[in-house]
DNA sequence: TTATTTGGTTTATATTGTAAACTTATTTAT
DNA sequence: ATAAATAAGTTTACAATATAAACCAAATAA
């Protein structure tokens, strides 16, 4: 009836960048920051989440002398975004009046 | 870019509860535990939280001495849940890859 | 009459999410 | 040259959440 969420996704912020990323080939910290709104602090935390779970793949460089955090997308953290919206769709649609007991 | 999302509505169970609600006239307690597959505990707070934030209506009554539970949605309930499948789509849909930087 | 089931609620704990504080380096202003 | 502000993050401490375990009261079954 309502299957489970993955937990990993159903947040939030995880969510938003996981969206992100999924349109796009790649993005550095601060254009996701800047695009979600999000504090740099809860970014790093979730980001580092996202890439434990192996749904981003996170490339640390630098810039001259600056950091730069660039993420991408991974065929895992695709297939586990598609999973989610289709469980997502059975809480979403209105199913008819069957009236219980 | 990214709406925020009702964070009342941003749970697993309690969404579940509201989206069964939206289906039907109403629903007793142990009818929502048997399809959402919760915990009595769980499902209790869950549905009263709902209740306080007035998103559906909680009605107590006995069953001959038996405790008996009913559940409707509520108007705001209603509203509410359309606003968040509303702001939810914003994150589900893949947008085109206009590429950052 | 004791045990089990039904229909819950309360409460304690574990998990999460989030912002504040901090670090390191870089510009910019004085 | 030095101080102040900005950039790019990370760490950590705290607040909010979710969830199950423990509990209660009544009814039914063994």
């Amino acid at each position: 009836m309502f299957p489970t969420l993955d937990p990993l996704l159903h947040s939030e912020l995880r969510l938003a960048v996981v969206s992100l990323l999924i349109g796009m080939e790649e993005a550095e910290f601060p254009y996701i920051k800047e695009q979600t709104g999000a504090t740099a602090g809860n970014l790093s935390v979730q980001i580092e989440k996202l890439s434990e779970a192996g749904y981003i793949e996170v490339e640390k460089s630098f810039k001259g002398k600056r950091p730069c955090t660039l993420c991408r997308i991974t065929p895992e953290g695709r297939k586990a975004f598609e999973d989610y919206v289709k469980s997502l769709k059975s809480y979403l649609k209105v199913k008819p009046t069957a009236s219980p007991r």
